[in-house]
DNA sequence: CGGACTTTGTGAACGCAGGCACGAGCGGGG
DNA sequence: CCCCGCTCGTGCCTGCGTTCACAAAGTCCG
């Protein structure tokens, strides 16, 4: 209880945040930015897991670990509690991001606007394809791969995206990590490890359709082949 | 990969397979594909694990799900297993996929050809933009979205991508559903609700890139305003 | 000014997931 | 033919994440 005096702006004393906590946060955030858009000032935890589209004790708890924000009888304050999730992901400067790799997606990731709305303009392009380098996407020119301890010096950048075909994705990651990115988000089907204290997250497409076909394929053919149809448990 | 008669080729009573396996299971396929492209004809847990990134006991647990299909002292058959783990995936056919809003995203997943390899061919392309409506992607015409309903019996297709504007994403997703697609991945920055007994899956890209700043800006900015700096025991 | 009502913050219970460790089973070598 | 070494399959334990339920704490209204 030390902070807070009446109301402080001070972070108190940051504790630990669950992974999945954090994972929940820029949904909130984004929520919220639309609630301060249509002028709501007030929100409850009720309220807002209904828009999040998660539990209202899972919202308070996760509000919990940033501080005691609400107010009961009330809910909490939009404003506030964007100002105070903003500052603990970070966003409150910007992020330039690197893209390696200027193919199908990386070109569209390049020329989509929403992740300078959000804080991540995109800082350089690279691509190890010389006919590709020089010529530009959005505005930003490619340059080659090998310039980018440069350009991460450069543009301070510390997040680097993977657009890579697989097989050149752990290269990449290795080259961002030695110029200085210490975070990364790959969309290459591969599995990129990084030195421990860097962050790496994942998007994998295929993945994701193959896990829908697994469930997809269960509904639609039951038990085809199963030897007892017992009515198994299923939750 | 089919025969295998002194093996039944049936499935052992289908129990239930937790989801964070499920979400493994596409991995290690695509690294025992890899497998099987350089002839390797088995494969131990300890190998596979870490070709996939995970634990090796962990393997085991996911793989012993599927049934009993290694070997003690030997490992598994990379064939025999690739065929088990595609057949509980659903693999073994094409599942067509519809997307919708044929933008930057759009495009780029339309002209890619991963899916269609992998088994998720693009059936059919749908927009809302009356301007976009006859115009061919990757040789796919694009179609209205009002034609859903005779695009999906058309084709068959379960699976649904959105890569509209958030905005948007409910009312396509509601659309699909009442066409007849009950998996659906969601690239739009939108919750997404759909009815009990679908599937809906969410990528995105916001969200991942403020996770790695939240761990980014912890790491860059240690403790800031934290009152006490204890040694917090941090994993 | 007091009481009823609202909503937060969190303790406790529960279920899922991950990892260790070890017995069981198989192949290979002597 | 037997024994040894290797690797699977799994029971058990631990930790994390989610949800319930309720006391605490504030607001609002009469
Ligand atoms: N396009 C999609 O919709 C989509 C969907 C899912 C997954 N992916 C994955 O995303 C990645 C990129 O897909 P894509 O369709 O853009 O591929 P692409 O082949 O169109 O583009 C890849 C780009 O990477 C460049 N490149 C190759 N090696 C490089 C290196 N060592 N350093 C820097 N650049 C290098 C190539 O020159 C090319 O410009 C692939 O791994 C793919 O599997 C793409
Ligand atoms: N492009 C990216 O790299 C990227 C990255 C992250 C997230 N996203 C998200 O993916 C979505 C699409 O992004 P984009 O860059 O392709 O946007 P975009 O504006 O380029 O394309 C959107 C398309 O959807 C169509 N559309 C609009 N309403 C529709 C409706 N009701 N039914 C069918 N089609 C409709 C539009 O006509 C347009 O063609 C957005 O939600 C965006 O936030 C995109």
């Amino acid at each position: 209880m030390e902070g807070r005096a009446a109301r402080s702006v001070k972070k108190p004393a940051a504790r630990h945040i669950p992974e999945a906590t954090v994972a929940r946060l820029p949904v909130y955030v984004r929520t919220l930015l639309g609630l301060a858009d249509e002028k709501t000032s007030t929100i409850s935890s009720e309220r807002l897991a209904e828009l999040a589209g998660v539990n209202a004790a899972q919202v308070r708890k996760d509000l919990s670990y940033l501080g005691s924000y609400g107010t009961r009888g009330v809910g909490y304050d939009v404003e506030y509690l964007l100002f105070q999730m903003s500052r603990e992901l970070g966003l409150t400067h910007d992020w330039p991001v690197i893209i390696a790799g200027v193919g199908n997606l990386g070109r569209a990731l390049a020329n989509y606007g929403g992740f300078g709305e959000r804080g991540f303009p995109v800082a350089a392009l690279v691509d190890a394809d010389p006919k590709k380098v020089g010529k530009a996407i959005g505005g930003i020119e490619i340059r080659h791969v090998d310039d980018l301890p440069d350009i991460v010096a450069e543009h301070h950048a510390a997040i680097g995206i993977i657009a890579t075909p697989a097989a050149a994705a752990q290269d990449v990651a290795d080259r961002m990590v030695a110029a200085g990115v210490s975070s990364i988000l790959n969309f290459a089907p591969a599995i990129v490890t990084v030195p421990d204290g860097m962050s790496l997250r994942k998007v994998d497409l295929a993945v994701e359709l193959q896990i829908l076909s697994f469930y997809q394929q269960r509904r639609t053919e039951p038990d085809a082949d199963r030897t007892v149809a017992s009515a198994g448990g299923e939750g």
